[in-house]
RNA sequence: CGCGGGGUAGAGCAGUCCGGUAGCUUGCCAGGCUCAUAACCUGGAGGUCGUGAGGUUCAAAUCCCACCCCCGCAA
């Protein structure tokens, strides 16, 4: 079939790689590069790189509402546009100019977790499974109707990234037999709907009120949650929940156990600023955290 | 020129401001003690202090210059 490929980051990748094979990838659509990192040296997405390294043509339009914008796409007489993690409005008119449609890869159990972070949300819910969702785009945020769903469990120690190792084989299963043996989705039902918000980074900073088990799904959500001590921020990449009781935010000895709103957290993996990741042991070798210490102070 | 932290023993850090014997903790090796230990005691190995036969100096981890690399914020 002939194919519009659209999405940005390096996840997508495995996705646009099976599609190449069997398929004709007409163009690509991904974000405009953008300045980031250390640098902010303008830096082309996962998908514009991988674009240009197999001579497709790549587009990076800010916007797809400009009729010239929706007419190119339509004059490419592609048969179907593959959606995967492009993080932008897709307008009717781009929606309706293929046969079969803009069909999307959405790594939720559709209607849940609709939206921006459904890998993020299902972890931080503390879901025991989720699972990747084929479904054709329409007006609505995720409202489309489905074509088929898999479901995986989610372990104890997931992460977005472990999740998505997990979904991303489905996905590309899915899709491919789809687009083998063409068929038409079912509408989604409204029961058990619910969305997955955009990640705000006001989330990050650990809420020690929080239950221990939440803050520790937060941690693994997230990958980015942080206290501050001495004025510097040391970021939590890995704890583990324990039982017992304490002054909330506070470490009750000097092996960096915290206690919550409810329960003992075990911070085993940190990072302080500037640093690289350290474990609890050669973390504490350098910087004594001794019991006792408040890590509420945002100071 | 986005803002900022950092590179010193295998690891995590102090020392740098104010130049003067290379330090701490841990890990490792050997020995001792103990029913036992992530316990304790004794001894030991291990360092081109990111790079530059750079600059200044009697003397540079420390001051000056250039470059390389890592990271936090931000995006």
């Amino acid at each position: 079939m002939k194919l519009i490929f659209m999405g940005t980051p390096a996840f997508t990748l495995p996705v646009l790689e099976a599609l190449s094979k069997k398929h004709e990838l007409l163009a690509i659509y991904t974000r405009a590069p953008k300045p980031a990192g250390h640098g902010m040296k303008l830096t082309k997405s996962a998908v514009h790189e991988w674009g240009d390294a197999h001579n497709i043509p790549v587009y990076t339009p800010a916007t797809l509402k400009e009729e010239l914008v929706q007419k190119e796409i339509a004059d490419m007489g592609a048969d179907a546009i593959i959606v995967y993690a492009y993080a932008m409005m897709i307008p009717t008119a781009v929606l309706n100019c293929t046969p079969k449609g803009c069909i999307n890869i959405h790594p939720s159990l559709l209607p849940r977790w609709r939206g921006a972070a459904p890998m993020v949300r299902t972890i931080q819910a503390g879901d025991n499974e989720t699972g990747v969702s084929l479904m054709r785009l329409d007006e609505g945020w995720d409202t489309g109707p489905v074509f088929g769903q898999e479901k995986v469990a989610i372990a104890p120690d997931e992460t977005p990234e472990s999740l998505r190792d997990k979904l991303n084989p489905l996905a590309v299963d899915m899709l491919m037999n789809l687009l083998d043996n063409f068929y038409e989705p079912t509408p989604q039902s409204e029961m058990g709907a619910c969305y997955a918000p955009k990640v705000e980074k006001t989330e990050f900073l650990i809420d020690w009120s929080l239950t221990a088990s939440q803050i520790e799904r937060n941690i693994r959500a997230f990958e980015k949650c942080y206290f501050i001590l001495n004025g510097k921020r040391v970021k939590v990449l890995k704890a583990k929940v324990l039982d017992g009781t304490g002054a909330t935010g506070t470490t009750i000895d000097d092996k960096l156990q915290v206690a919550c709103g409810k329960g003992i957290l075990d911070l085993e993996i940190l990072q302080k600023e500037g640093k690289n990741s350290t474990s609890k042991h050669d973390f504490l070798l350098g910087t004594k955290v001794p019991k006792g210490t408040n890590l509420c102070a945002i100071n």
